[in-house]
DNA sequence: GGGTAAGCGAGACGGTACGTCATGTCTTAAC
DNA sequence: GTTAAGACATGACGTACCGTCTCGCTTACCC
């Protein structure tokens, strides 16, 4: 999301040292600009994510802002991948219900934070008619999120729940989850109980494994 | 959605004439306006939808816009809220699976539509930090479309599919279908291709049926 | 120097009414703009004109300001041209000496003003590498003020001091007096006292008048 | 105008050895630096002298000019002196009216430079609301050229074609030849024609010099 | 059929954000 | 201590859109 993010990460690859000539960049500007993103998203939703107000309120310049980020897009980007990148899944999952409750949980509460889905929706909206917005979105804030639903399949088949990784569509499995979410908190604007998620998680695992007490694969 | 609907729709209910003093309002200038408002957005996204440019292309002052829809947002829900209740299920379906296959198709389609999807992800993107229009949107846009799980749920039941009806969330379903149909199309820019449509569906059908062969709720 | 000021000569010319279909401009933004724009260059010079602080100071949008001048140079020709029009020639002169001094007199006053010279040497300035301001200026500003040297040539010859307008080279006049008194005023620094008028007064009449005493032209 | 230009005459003049500690300045850097300055005021007028663009075009570091000049104005100023330290009265002139005539010519072709006329008048400009620019331009820029009128001065004394120097007032002279000549080819927007000098050559020698033929003082 | 009230087109209006550019200062590492 | 490179705070630029307003004109009904 970063201006040269490629080049630095080819310049570590190599070991070679991050100097280049000149003064270098301010590193608690980054910091204090995303904070400042997130504060401006909270309070004044998408409309209120101005770059003059971001900029002012991290007492930083405006060029200072579009030297690390081209666009209010860009910003916005850098947010949610900060955001989104916090998600984790527990190890305490006995079971694969209990992992789908559980990202379900963690999913749901992030959307419950207004610069989460403020920033989330902003861009969604704004991607509608950009296809290189779209793209970008998708791999830098959606994707990287599939890494639960493949981890999750990964322990369900450690644990014997499922024999063949196959059973398991993560692309589907992951909009299912993503979108109903999306769906239930932002658009039917509704509180994700706990009993919601019971029943929700029972939906997405009756999917899954249909035959509850019998082998998922049965031998005949 | 319109400036004076109730009070219209009051005032033909008790079939008094819908006459008032003065000047009528020009009949045909509301086609004009929501026509220009879906080829606007169409063309330019949500960000494409200017009040002055609608204005400008439907041959009508900004007045006359204005005085029907109170802003930009009820120009947009009245134009979504429009092309959604076209929305229908269709009767030939044999059984649940073919229903859902068939709203699932029907939905993709729409939001295939460019001056669909960029409207009702700009007005969702602006709502999330407008509670106000959040409630708009979801009483004049998404609560409707709930009839079709309904009728989709009444028509389970007359088939015998289900016994009953308490099986069937109807919200639950709903966002697990509109959720997953805006996140496969809209957010993972993937086409809704028949292959797809079909894992969906059997999907959403497993969850609902899972023993099929058996009966839904076992005599026993 | 107005947007439409051809085309309102040309209405008020045929006697139509001046209406325009749409709301009128407002009368007094005029006024006020001007007002707050000979301020600021009275304050800042010429780069305290910013037409942000313009529009601030005469209570009125950017748009506003921008619908009627299209730019800096546009608001101060149009500033100046108001200032400038003031310079009379006024009718107690019983010779040519003493109109030649009058006008000295009042020219060097109107310079001496700050807003008068900031806006005059910022347009000058900026017109040296811009033709079409520089045609603007002496157009709008310039040359309408050769009318003095003109009409001090027609008095003269009433007079009897001189007998051949060709005598008088208005341009070259012109450009003596208004060079000199600006190169005095502005770049020489120098307060145009009363000595220092009366010595280039004497200058000027004697460039023109070689032979007081004797008749211009002498019969022999 | 330089930063340490005193300091290096001062050096120079005692036969110390130019060498201070570290790194000594570039050489050819000043050369360079207005060259570049000159450039840029010929192309982009007195808005395309940008203190980065010089830098740029001199392959220099901002830094380094910034070292050597505190401001656009200090730099402008040396580029200005620099051209006007040209101009020299040829000692061909057989009598004063000669001499008027070529140092006008001169001085307009000086003014049909771009990077000359702009330069000039941007100072100007800037100067009317900030007195110490004014004091410096006057004393760098126009003071020094005032040698010109002294020097032709003396010739027309050693001529005999004045008898008492008080009867050329310097300063006047001057302000008449410069702000005519500004006012005639920056204003007025005409050209210097050969005419136009020999128009203007006329009016001022006949100012000076009323009654050709005649002694300028009359022994009586 | 004249009065009255609202609709209508046109466009001015105040406000606010945009993304770019220039100034003059500062901070690095290299020389 | 100079140099090249470039980051930095500040602030103006001219444009675009929003939603409101103010005109003169038009179109209906209602007495």
């Amino acid at each position: 999301m970063h201006d040269e993010s490629a080049e630095t990460a080819e310049r570590r690859a190599v070991g070679a040292p991050p100097q280049r000539i000149g003064r270098p960049r301010s590193t608690t500007a980054d910091d204090a600009i995303l904070a400042a993103a997130r504060a401006l998203l909270a309070e004044g939703g998408w409309a209120g994510l101005t770059m003059g107000d971001v900029a002012t309120r991290a007492g930083v310049a405006k060029t200072t802002l579009y030297r690390r980020w081209h666009s209010k897009h860009d910003l916005a980007i850098a947010a949610v991948a900060e955001m989104l990148g916090t998600l984790r899944l527990p190890d305490r999952g006995p079971d694969l219900r209990a992992d789908i409750e559980d990202v379900v949980r963690r999913f749901a509460a992030l959307l419950g934070r207004p610069e989460m889905r403020t920033a989330l929706m902003g861009l969604v909206a704004d991607s509608t008619s950009d296809p290189a917005l779209r793209r970008r979105i998708r791999e830098e804030v959606v994707d990287p999120q599939k890494r639960l639903v493949v981890e999750g399949r990964a322990r369900a088949e450690a644990r014997g729940e499922i024999t063949a990784p196959g059973d398991i569509d993560v692309d589907l499995i992951f909009d299912v989850i993503a979108g109903t979410v999306v769906q239930h908190v932002l658009v039917s604007a509704e509180p994700a109980s706990d009993n919601w998620i019971q029943r929700f998680t029972t939906f997405v695992a009756t999917a899954l494994l249909p035959h509850p007490g019998q082998p998922a694969h049965p031998p005949a």
